[in-house]
DNA sequence: CAGCATCCCCGCAGATACTG
DNA sequence: CAGTATCTGCGGGGATGCTG
């Protein structure tokens, strides 16, 4: 294989005490590459990058983006990619608060292959249609 | 954003009649195109597609290569990505049966695309380590 | 060997209510 | 506005057993 595959187990990743932040990684004994390698590929978490790597936004600014996150799921996406060091969070002390999310010269890195696939899959969404239209013709008959 | 991201509804991905394949898929309404990206990141969608790049797998094979994937997830990763026209699938009439899977022209570009995320992840992965040491450390004294 | 069927549990994610 | 805290369900996914 081109990547290193570790199957063997890690120890569960630490988490700074008094959060329950790793209930929400899927993996508990996991290696931190597939670890993080989950974090970019996320549910929520591609359309994060993808979307910041546009430009900064504020919080509701990106939740309206994204559209049909919850505002719990957008909050622990966003923690968990600046955690990683792929988000930059900053939060100015005015009344209302204002939060700017950005990409972090890391996130953009991580981000630019994001869409590189996302791009893909919007450009090659018809082929798969086909290719989907074919696969259930076929087992129709059968 | 550089993607379309359509928010609104699109009725449930028609599956192929007496299956039940559809109930795994994340969501039940949501655009194809979003649908297709989800099946190239899910958990094991993503380590599939890497492994394939390499050269065509068998069953038992794929499923120790990749490790901790129980038979049950990878033959659905599998149906998926056959389904998407991204994995071909020889199954030969012989006793015992041997099933052959590799990628298709359009699986291999979009397991290209894959690994190239996960190279930068594992070749970034000091960097990000370190962005969590310093969030971890940030949080302890706060 | 390569699957399919069934059972069942845990934890992700949504909904709701509250705070700075 | 931008979050936290808590409750709850339901479905993803593991384990087991059976078939061609």
């Amino acid at each position: 294989m081109a990547v290193s595959n570790p199957e063997t187990a890690v120890q569960p990743e630490l988490v700074a005490k008094g959060t329950k932040v790793a209930k929400y990684d899927t993996g508990e004994a996991m290696c931190p590459y597939r670890l993080v390698l989950e974090h970019l590929t996320s549910r929520w978490g591609v359309l994060v990058l993808i979307e910041l790597l546009e430009r900064p936004y504020r919080f509701s600014e990106l939740r309206r983006a994204i559209g049909r996150v919850s505002e719990k799921m957008l909050t622990q996406t966003l923690q968990t990619l600046e955690r990683d060091g792929l988000v930059h969070r900053d939060a100015k002390p005015v009344i209302p608060p204002r939060v700017d999310y950005s990409l972090t010269d890391l996130g953009r890195e991580a981000a630019q292959q994001v869409r590189a696939l996302a791009v893909w899959t919007e450009q090659r969404m018809d082929a798969v249609q086909q290719a989907r239209d074919a696969y259930d013709a076929g087992k129709r008959h059968s």
